[in-house]
Formats: C-alpha cells, sequence, structure tokens
DNA sequence: CCGGTTTGTAAGCGTCTGCTTACAAACCGT
DNA sequence: ACGGTTTGTAAGCAGACGCTTACAAACCGG
C-alpha cells in the first residue's frame, strides 16, 4: 500500500514532471523563454531544480516539450472554423480573464509571441505556425491557400505582439467585439474574396 | 594643429560615439536586445567596453537613443502616403538585399521586432508604434482612424515577425510583389471601405 | 531485514553578463 | 615645457545563469 502522495514530501516522478510542466508552461506564456530561468521554475513548481534536468534534461527541452503539448491542445478541440475567432479573442485579452478561459486559452501562442525574439523559438515556432496555418487553410478555396492562410495568422500574432509589449492604444482601448468584428471581417475577405493574381 | 583621426589610433569623442552606435544599431537589428552583449558592440565597433558606459552610461540608455535615432529617420523623409508600402517592402526582405537598400531600410522595426520579447523594448517600442500608427491614421478618414491604423500596423509587424521568426513557409517563398498586393488591397479596404459600427 | 533502485536535496562549478576602477597615453592652453 | 583635461586600455567585481555532482532518504522486491 502506497502513502498518500499529496500530504508526503515525495510526490512522485509522474507529479513532479507534471509540476514542472505546468509551472513552466505558465511561466513561459508570462515571461518568455529568456526571461523564465530553471531557477524559477523549479520554485514555482516547488521542485529542486536538479530534478529539472534530471526528468527533462535541458531547459530547451523543457521548452519544446511543453509548447508541443501546450500547442496543440486548443487545436484538437476547436473546431476549423472557430479557430480564428477563438485564437483572436485570446490574443485581445492582454491579461488573463475569468479563471475559467484560461483551460480555453491559445497559451501556445502566448508562449511564441513572448520567446518570439531569441533563437530558441525558432524552432518550435516554426512548427507552431505551421500547425495553425494548415488549420486556417482549410478554410479557403483558394490555389494559393497557405499564402492567404499565413497572412491571416501573421495578422492574429501582430495583433497579440502589439497588445502584449505596446499595451496602451486605440487597439487594447477598443472593445473587443468591436476589433473582432473588423478583422474577421477583413481576414474573410483574404480568404474567400479576394481575387488571386498570377 | 590635429593629426589625422582616421589614421590615428585616438578617433576623438564624437567618432567613438557615432562607431559605437552605429555597431550597435547593426546588431540591435540582428539579434536584438538581450541577445546583443555590450562586448560584441564594443568589438564591432573596435572601442574599448568602458567607453560605451563612458558615453551612454548603461546599455539600455544606448539602446533607447538608437532606436529614437534610427526610428524616426525614416518616418521623416517617406511621405505619409508611401510608409505602408516601403514598410511593408522592408518587412518583407528578410535578410538586408541592396547595399543601397540599407538606408531605406526601417531598421528600427528590425530592431522592435527583435528585442519584443524583452521588457526593455516596451518603452521604446511604445513610441515607435505610436508613431508608424500616426502616420498611417492620416491615410484614413474614420472617425476610428486610430484603432484601423493599429490594427494595419499590427499586420505589418506581425508580418515581419513570421519572416524572422518562422522563416520558411509560403510567405517567405511567395513573391514580394505578390504578397503587396494583397495586403495593400486590404489594408486600404480597411482603412478606407470597411463602414463604421456604432 | 537487506540491497538496489527511485526520488529529493544541497552545494557548487564554469561561464557569461553589465558595469566599475585604476591607470597610461595623447592632447592642448598657457 | 608644464599641468590639467580628454581619450583609451586592462583588469576585475558581483551577480546571474544553465547545469552537474555527491549524497541522503524513501521505497520495494526478495
Amino acid at each position: 500500500m502506497t502513502v498518500d502522495r499529496t500530504t508526503d514530501r515525495r510526490r512522485g516522478a509522474v507529479a513532479t514532471r507534471q509540476a514542472l510542466m505546468s509551472a513552466a508552461s505558465a511561466l513561459f506564456a508570462e515571461r518568455g523563454y529568456e526571461r523564465t530561468t530553471v531557477r524559477d521554475i523549479a520554485a514555482r513548481a516547488r521542485v529542486n531544480q536538479a530534478l529539472l534536468f534530471r526528468y527533462f534534461g535541458s531547459k530547451q527541452a523543457l521548452f519544446e516539450q511543453v509548447v508541443a503539448g501546450e500547442g496543440r491542445r486548443h487545436l484538437r478541440r476547436t473546431p476549423a472554423e472557430d479557430v480564428l475567432e477563438s485564437a483572436l479573442r485570446g490574443l485581445l485579452a492582454q491579461e488573463a480573464g475569468d479563471a475559467g478561459d484560461e483551460e480555453r486559452r491559445h497559451r501556445a501562442l502566448d508562449i511564441f509571441l513572448r520567446s518570439a525574439a531569441g533563437g530558441e523559438a525558432a524552432r518550435v515556432g516554426r512548427l507552431l505556425t505551421e500547425d495553425y496555418a494548415d488549420v486556417l487553410a482549410t478554410l479557403t478555396d483558394a490555389d494559393d491557400a497557405a499564402l492567404r492562410a499565413e497572412l491571416v495568422l501573421a495578422w492574429l500574432l501582430g495583433i497579440g505582439l502589439s497588445g502584449r509589449v505596446v499595451g496602451r492604444g486605440a487597439l487594447a482601448d477598443a472593445d473587443p467585439d468591436r476589433v473582432c468584428a473588423l478583422v474577421l471581417e477583413c481576414a474573410r475577405t483574404v480568404l474567400e474574396k479576394l481575387p488571386a493574381q498570377p
């Protein structure tokens, strides 16, 4: 018979791994890769930092695993036609809104935006944006679907970047519903109505 | 009579300051703020790193001075109606193209994009994007000009971010003229044709 | 109860960072 | 030619970083 792990000082390898990944995910989303230290992560997870290296090998490996896990989670359970609006609303919300929204949040996009400057995000960023672009590409029949999808995704990322870095401004102060309506209408124009060119 | 400074080991304070700012500008644009070290800057400028602190006080102060100088230079000598296309073409060009384009390049946007993750870029980023948004806002008559301008600017930044971080993809491979035409047409829709809402 | 494995801890290593200091050499007015 | 100022140099400091190591405690099959 095993002891109750929740009150025991020893909680087991899998629980420790999960605590580290959860803490890392939150910190990467808040501060980005470079500004998050392994000591921060270990402290938030209430875990000795040496265990981080035992279970993940390196900070970089932990990062990739977190993004991979967090990244596709939301895409998996959101219908393609809702991804655009869902991601946009998540990016428009600066800080975490209601606690209930946390689950629905595209945390991977947060992490990407906050870590984009460093070279570490390049590889995972490529994979992540590919996934999103692929989903968006299914929304159009144009022969250059991939290009149009990437343009729309770029718009989403730019809006998120503006909100996160610039913070204050007309975009930050505007009603999210209003912005959503403007962007979605124009995005649909890009995806559906704009004529193809040679 | 003074000695020829160009061959002398001693080149004078103003020349040293300029060399540091020039080297810093290039490095910040290539690697961003955090990944550029004061030793890198000093080495590129062929200057002892202690002089960086004598003339600028801190790395952060040098950064702000570089962005402020570089930032408004291009805006000053580009007519408002050309800013959108000019900035977009600069952001679409991944690496520095012809040497002649260097002068015309919006290096400030490069620096911003590569440094956006860190908190240091926040303040200067705010000022910089405000300048660009103000110019773009003059292109529309809508009552919510500021919001529309920021949305268009966000698109530009997102496209630049995609190109710099993601690198490969449909957007990177596409013909810049093609992308330019698509984006400019849609941007004009946002600025001019899209109806206002309550 | 014993011996090996798993889980957790404390301390520290080597390196890099922004920045400072102490000092030498060139300059320039007088 | 002298003395103070400006410009440049070499060395190093204190702290943070990612990561490693040596060791202790808990666990578990036999």
